[in-house]
DNA sequence: TGCTTCCTGCCAATAACG
DNA sequence: CGTTATTGGCAGGAAGCA
């Protein structure tokens, strides 16, 4: 029914006309017109009104709505008083049925009611004849909320002039074509359905852009770098970030097999040296920014694999577990397997909340390190925690339980009370106090630092029963060689850790004894083409933390000269 | 001007689901 | 077990910053 399409459950109608309301929270989103022109709209929390509760519920609210917020139509039923002549798709109250019946015709017909330029839909033919004239002179914009205050979605920001040419193409592309669609054409009437972001109005030609740009408003999902206090959006920002810290250059040029961190280097010194045009590799560029790679496309230039193991996917259950659980699953399962993750760890606190000393031994080559546990008898024999509530990946939870098993176990047959503990063996753990002792394996170092001697970053990964601490005392920016050779970075001391806030997946508590709160590295804002932008605040900061963090990495590559 | 970050279509790998 | 959904890497140009 429309009363039920306006709460946000598309009714067969709707459905029919291919709306896809996903999670929409802001007003207008989800009006008719839109949908009527196949746009599928992802709403997100709007960043200003975001509560956590709602931020985190992002991309979850796949097909609910707000009534309120996610009418079809502005204005709003939620502020009327109930009638029993109201149009159930735009809230409008009527006085009589005939009206009623009138208004709802306007409705029935708004399928062929579109911008023949931009397609925008409308209810009112007078309107749309008005828009389609300013739309041809590209005017449209202007006039359009005051004309239409009905049918039009408002946007949260006005799309930039660049954005709105892209959406006018690409909707030009998804107007929709008259005939039956044949059977080979599944392709291309998949193409011609768009993926609108209910916050900043871009459009996308897949879900999965769609959703993977949603993060960036809803930052439902929180990509922090393993080396420094950067948090991004995407994990692929994330990714990129993370080779400044490693060095490793995997862009490796066909011509004289040097290697190069960025693909913009690679490019820059095929330009200088060997005369390449970049036009030789480039690829077919989509209108919408995206890349197509092209048939047969010569590639000059060699992509290394990442030196470091793939990470593995993350599981969608862990996807919509509790941070507390995101955040230990990984570590768990490490620990499970023995084998701690090649990446330069952080700090995990896994299981119970305790109070962990971990004390380096050594220096920068492979070191021994103390783990003295300051758990309580009373938390020794608590319970494990309990499994968690939402179902996890089968794998997880034979890991879970294992690792409860082995926590079982452990509480029964208390361990040997001495630590001395001779390198190469899993670590010894002591009675009150539970002091281990575990060898701190290298991680990876960069492939600028492989080789030149430069110090090895540390890891250690160590389990408890059920619990997990993961530490990294040194990060590959936080190195210095001493004169005398030694790492300046390790420090042989004990470090109380106190408890590493099992929120953090890889919550850094670096060297500085900092412990930073997550925060977003940038504040998402609409592209800006040619106006506009957000203050210069962020800029400011933003530049100040990219220094913050570029310095020393200049500094090394300086030194590594 | 040089360099980094952002952006987004495409695709492969993986997980979840029926 | 096949299908669908999710995730993240890749490409390479645009935007932005120093």
């Amino acid at each position: 029914s429309p009363g039920v399409a306006s709460q946000g459950i598309a009714s067969p109608r709707v459905a029919s006309l291919g709306v896809t309301s996903l999670g929409v929270t802001s007003p207008g989103i989800a009006s008719p017109g839109v949908a009527s022109l196949g746009v599928t709209s992802l709403g997100v929390a709007s960043p200003g009104a975001a509560s956590p509760g709602v931020a985190s519920l992002g991309v979850a609210l796949l097909g609910v709505t707000s009534p309120a917020l996610a009418s079809p139509c502005a204005s709003s039923p939620g502020t009327a008083p109930p009638s029993p002549l109201r149009c159930g798709l735009c809230g409008r109250a009527f006085g009589t049925a005939a009206a009623l019946g009138l208004h709802s015709k306007l409705h029935r017909a708004r399928r062929g009611l579109a911008c023949r330029h931009c397609g925008k839909a409308f209810i009112h033919v007078k309107r749309l004849q008005t828009h389609e004239v300013l739309c041809e002179t590209g005017d449209a914009g202007a006039g359009e909320t005051a004309a239409a205050p009905t049918e039009t979605p408002t946007p949260t920001q006005p799309p930039s002039k660049k954005a709105l040419l892209l959406r006018h193409r690409a909707l030009e592309v998804a107007e929709p074509e008259r005939g039956e669609p044949s059977a080979g054409d599944a392709a291309a009437s998949e193409r011609r359905t768009l993926y609108l972001c209910g916050v900043c109005q871009r459009s996308y030609v897949t879900l999965s852009s769609l959703k993977r740009h949603a993060n960036v408003h809803s930052w439902r999902r929180q990509y922090p770098c393993r080396y420094c206090d950067k948090v991004f959006a995407l994990a692929e920002y994330r990714t990129k970030h993370e080779v400044w810290h490693t060095g490793e250059r995997r862009y490796q040029c066909v011509f004289c097999w040097d290697a190069f961190v960025t693909y913009y280097s690679l490019k820059a010194h095929q330009k200088a040296l060997h005369g390449i045009s970049p036009g030789l590799i480039a690829s077919e560029k989509t209108p919408n920014g995206g890349y197509r790679p092209k048939l047969n496309a010569l590639k000059l230039y060699r992509l290394l694999p990442m030196r470091a193991h793939k990470r593995p996917y993350k599981t969608y259950s862990q996807s919509l577990l509790p941070d507390a659980l995101q955040q230990q699953q990984p570590a768990a399962t490490a620990a499970a397997f023995g084998t701690p993750r090649p990446e330069p760890a952080s700090v995990i606190a896994y299981g119970r909340p305790s109070a962990s000393v971990i004390m380096h031994s050594g220096a920068a080559d492979a070191t021994n390190t103390v783990i003295a546990y300051n758990g309580t008898a009373a938390q020794r024999g608590s319970p494990p925690a309990s499994p968690p509530a939402k179902p996890m990946k089968k794998q997880v939870l034979r890991d879970y339980y294992e690792a409860q098993r082995a926590a079982t176990a452990a509480d029964n047959n208390p361990p040997p009370t001495t630590t001395n503990n001779t390198a190469g063996n899993n670590g010894a753990v002591s009675g009150a106090g539970r002091t281990m002792t575990y060898v701190a394996k290298p991680a990876y170092v960069g492939a600028t630092a492989e080789g030149r001697g430069a110090a090895p970053l540390c890891q250690i990964t160590v389990r408890i029963g059920e619990e997990a601490v993961v530490q990294r005392r040194i990060s590959e920016s936080d190195l210095r060689v001493r004169p005398d050779g030694t790492d300046i970075g390790v420090d042989d001391t004990a470090v109380p850790t106190g408890v590493a806030s099992p929120r953090r997946d890889s919550a850094e508590e670096d060297s500085d004894g900092e412990d930073r709160l997550w925060r977003p590295y940038y504040s998402y804002k609409p592209k800006r083409k040619g106006g506009g932008g957000n203050g210069g605040g962020g800029k400011g900061r933003k530049a100040a933390a990219a220094a913050r963090w570029r310095r020393p990495l200049r500094a090394l590559r300086f030194g590594e000269g």
